[in-house]
DNA sequence: GCTAACTAACTGACCGGCTAGTTAGTAAGT
DNA sequence: ACTTACTAACTAGCCGGTCAGTTAGTTAGC
């Protein structure tokens, strides 16, 4: 047995499930749900079809499953971050913006986004499951500090809810942008100066006083 | 024979491909392409599938008529448009984002951009197809408006590309939104000054001297 | 320490259902 | 009557899910 396989046919009870959950993001986020093959996952975590049916019930508990525990930690870590910074919206907005695309937007568990909007139709419930413990969570942060940027006389009030989806969409979009169609032409890669423009773009939309905030 | 088969077992060589293609692009954008049985997209044509195989090859054949020939029309439409205001800026920026969600984002139609962002990574040469005859066009037409905003002084210099993304990509989000999870939860329909809000956000964004601009 | 009896993680051949694609036949229109 | 749009029954093969069997690892007895 080579040093390369030494892990194939190994017992390892612990490590399987994980395993085999990253190898399913992978090629849903790749492919769709209904395009994977099971044994194609079962194959890039190197064990055969039956081992998966050990530890997922059917392919949609294990989509269930991707969903689930590839994304839940991410919005926790956030929650806790917004505790920490709560004085200074415009730094604790343009922090949190910037860590979601660090931290989820530009990394793969971006495709879950593009995942869910491409199989939302398919499975109602893992959407509704996804919509309240994702993007709720999600929004309801970012409008918070919304909010909290308007009450302190800092941002411009109006409807806090579009105002979160100004701010955030164009972000969301470059993430699914990047995990479709962006694989399938010659990419140009994203502006250097990408997220000066955005910000600069989007603190004008929300401050009452741009010119003396945004230059520092 | 019933009235309501009216149409069943006669010979309409005319309207047939149109039609499945109308019933095509509501499944694809409803299921996504795997999901879709070419059964159901011929029922509710109301044919048998052995006719759909008389005007189209095979499925991906129909789903690249359905991308093609459903969503240029729409851009050649807009695309004139274009020509008729090229003077005023702000207004035909405005005008242009309008139509193409009264168009386009609000429709059916909408729907084919979260079907190519889903299926983009099965179907490259589609989604590149797709990417030059439609996104690009669209791309050019906003960048070219901004351009000459600025050329004009009325609107800041900057990245064009990245301007127009920030400026288009919460409406085509929005879009997608609607076509994908929208329809799973209890839905909040879109404010009624969404447009209000974003209009007045993204003009602060991209105008020298957005006050005296905006209130007219 | 060595082996034998035991446990359970893992395998892969198999099955059944489903659907893309085919074709022999039917009937509408002329 | 002849053409051809259309139908419906059919086939082929793919893939989700199963399970009887295999083998890695563990424990007990000597």
């Amino acid at each position: 047995m080579t040093s390369t396989e030494s892990t194939r046919h190994r017992r390892r009870k612990e490590a399987r499930p994980s395993e085999l959950a990253a190898a399913a993001l992978a090629l849903f986020v790749e492919k769709g749900f209904a395009a994977t093959r099971l044994d194609d996952v079962a194959a890039r975590a190197g064990v055969s079809k039956g081992t998966l049916y050990l530890y997922f019930d059917s392919k949609e508990a294990l989509f269930r499953a991707v969903i689930e525990d590839s994304v839940l930690p991410l919005i926790d870590a956030i929650e806790v971050k917004v505790a920490a910074l709560k004085d200074d919206p415009v730094r604790l907005l343009r922090e949190l913006l910037m860590e979601w695309w660090e931290r989820f937007g530009s990394t793969l568990l971006g495709g879950t986004c593009k995942l869910m909007i491409a199989e939302a139709g398919n499975f109602p419930e893992v959407a509704a499951f996804f919509n309240e413990a994702v993007i709720g969570r999600w929004s309801t942060v970012l409008c918070g500090v919304i909010e909290s940027g308007i009450e302190q006389g800092v941002f411009r009030p109006g409807s806090v809810e579009t105002m979160r989806q100004l701010v955030f969409y164009p972000l969301l979009m470059q993430s699914v942008w990047q995990h479709s169609i962006a694989g399938c032409v010659a990419k140009r890669p994203m502006p250097e100066n990408y997220f000066d423009t955005y910000f600069d773009f989007i603190f004008r939309g929300l401050l009452v006083a741009p010119e003396q905030e945004i230059q520092r």
